[in-house]
RNA sequence: GCCGGGGUGGCUCAGUGGUACAGCGCCAGACUUGAGAUCUGGUUCCCUUGGUGGAUCGGGAGUUCGAAUCUCUCCCCCGGCGCCA
């Protein structure tokens, strides 16, 4: 959640804040409106309680010499129900302005461009070769701003295709079983997996994180606290008769780890890499990615996370970025970097890189790894703070994909399908324990 | 799941209906050449923040003039039993 007394503060700010997120900001004033009237009460509740508390006093005293009390009590009795009225009244205000605060996003960054749609992205830079159809080259040229690097391709793999052909999966018996987007992960692609998923944590540890396997449940008070209204509704499941949901990336556990912790200065920054399997409703897909792996209700992935001093806050932004880039180097796989438009962004995010690999069967970027700062708002939330001696301070945390092994297996397969062979990224073989993944000489 | 014991500031803990003890740690100040020791103040949150203000003793509800304390309920931790990869 955002600063309240900020929001006091200086309102304009967030007005213009949801403005360029196209986002109703009528509701600030509302708030305005409700929190004063919240505090008039809180004021009013405090004076009655004070004079409560100096009559109880009384009473004790009198009690212990053996006086009467019979009116002093009388007096506490009015109070209480003056109090009470006005405490119930306090109850449904405060409902309301706990809701209405929920609602603000936080702060935009102010090189967030300022626009609706995935396509108006902003595009930041671009590395590789891509493999690249004749018909898809004008697409691939825009997508990177002319500068893209490519050599054009007569035939591409759908992965699905590729799966199938190489006994890799069983779509149709998981459909059978447990419906649509979930799969049988089979032989080879089952170990490519188990490489990504090693390479992904070692790379992480070598570059000062700590990993973890996070609960891959979370009561519904924290996924609350660690995410927002609409991540909830689109995303998360909800286990029934148990106050628990299965978490939908790892994100959400490591962030409320540290829930109502004061930590000392210099613990941060703390950096931990994430592996976690992660559940999503994807409620509002129907009909997108519907084959293969790309899009599914079931995965695994490497999450990177920090938390730190709001000082450092951009400098760690930047840091993740290139971590995943340099994955994605070392894989050989074209990307792009964007920076999200302001009308894309989620609430808890300042700024938002996407990272996007080039599929070429596709023929299109899609995302691989998303990069946000959250500044202080998920902080906020989950009462996470850093001692100082006037007056603790609300840490930052940022959040950025490492490697999400499903989708990075789908990469893999569509960049580097040949002949009916997939060719493994040369850093992955030493994990692998092969180079290809083809029909004959299987394990 | 059953039985028993617990949950109190950053930590260890006292407190069986009447203003939440104490110790340790940490921060600041004083003293000191410096450190230590010592002393003083501070070390959760809220409010038009300085006021002999309010809240807070795992969460919620209740009884009472008044609840850490009594009642109900939920959560969690420890031990034992049961079950078990």
């Amino acid at each position: 959640m955002i600063d309240i007394r900020l929001l006091r503060e200086n309102p304009q700010v967030f007005y213009e804040s949801m403005k360029k997120r196209f986002q109703d900001y009528t509701i600030i004033d509302r708030f305005l409106e409700i929190d004063s009237r919240w505090r008039e009460n809180t004021r009013e509740i405090n004076t009655l309680r004070s004079q409560r508390n100096s009559i109880s006093l009384q009473i004790s005293a009198r009690v212990k010499s053996g006086e009467d009390t019979a009116n002093l009590k009388d007096e506490v009795r009015s109070i209480n129900s003056k109090l009470d009225e006005i405490e119930k009244d306090n109850v449904s205000i405060e409902e309301e302005r706990v809701k209405i605060v929920n609602r603000i996003p936080n702060i935009l960054e102010n090189t967030v461009p300022v626009n609706k749609g995935d396509e108006n992205n902003a595009f930041v830079r671009g590395n590789g070769i891509a493999r690249v159809r004749k018909e898809d080259i004008e697409e691939y040229l825009k997508s990177t701003n002319g500068t893209g690097k490519y050599v054009e391709v007569k035939e591409t793999f759908s992965h699905v295709d590729t799966m199938e052909k190489l006994n890799l999966i069983d779509l149709e018996r998981a459909t059978k079983i447990s419906g649509a987007r979930f799969y049988f992960t089979k032989n080879r692609l089952l170990k490519l997996e188990l490489a990504l998923i090693n390479y992904g944590v070692d790379f992480l540890s070598e570059r000062g994180f700590s990993v973890i396997e996070p609960p891959p449940m979370i009561s519904s008070e924290v996924v609350w606290k660690a995410t927002d209204q609409a991540t909830f509704d689109d995303a998360i499941y909800k286990i029934e008769g148990e106050n628990l949901c299965l978490i939908s990336t790892s994100e959400h556990p490591i962030a409320a780890m540290l829930m109502n912790e004061i930590l000392e200065k210099n613990e941060l920054p703390i950096k931990v890499g994430g592996f976690s399997p992660c559940y999503r409703k994807e409620a509002g897909a129907h009909g997108k990615d519907t084959k293969g792996i790309f899009r599914v209700h079931y995965f695994k992935k490497i999450e990177q996370f920090i938390f730190c001093k709001p000082e450092d806050s951009w400098d760690f932004m930047d840091e993740l970025t290139e971590n995943t880039e340099k994955i994605l180097q070392s894989f050989e796989i074209p990307y792009r970097v964007v920076n999200v438009c302001s009308g894309e962004l989620g609430n808890l995010a300042a700024k938002k890189y996407d990272i996007e690999g080039w599929f070429p069967n596709q023929g299109k970027f899609r995302e691989l790894a998303s990069i946000s700062n959250d500044l202080d708002y998920q902080a906020r939330s989950l009462n996470i703070r850093y001692r100082n001696p006037d007056g603790n301070i609300t840490i930052h945390t940022l959040n950025g994909t490492a490697i999400p092994t499903e989708r990075m297996m789908v990469a893999i397969m569509e960049n580097f399908t040949e002949n009916g062979v997939i060719h493994i990224p040369k850093v992955l073989i030493p994990y692998t324990g092969f180079d290809t993944i083809q029909v004959q000489g299987e394990d």
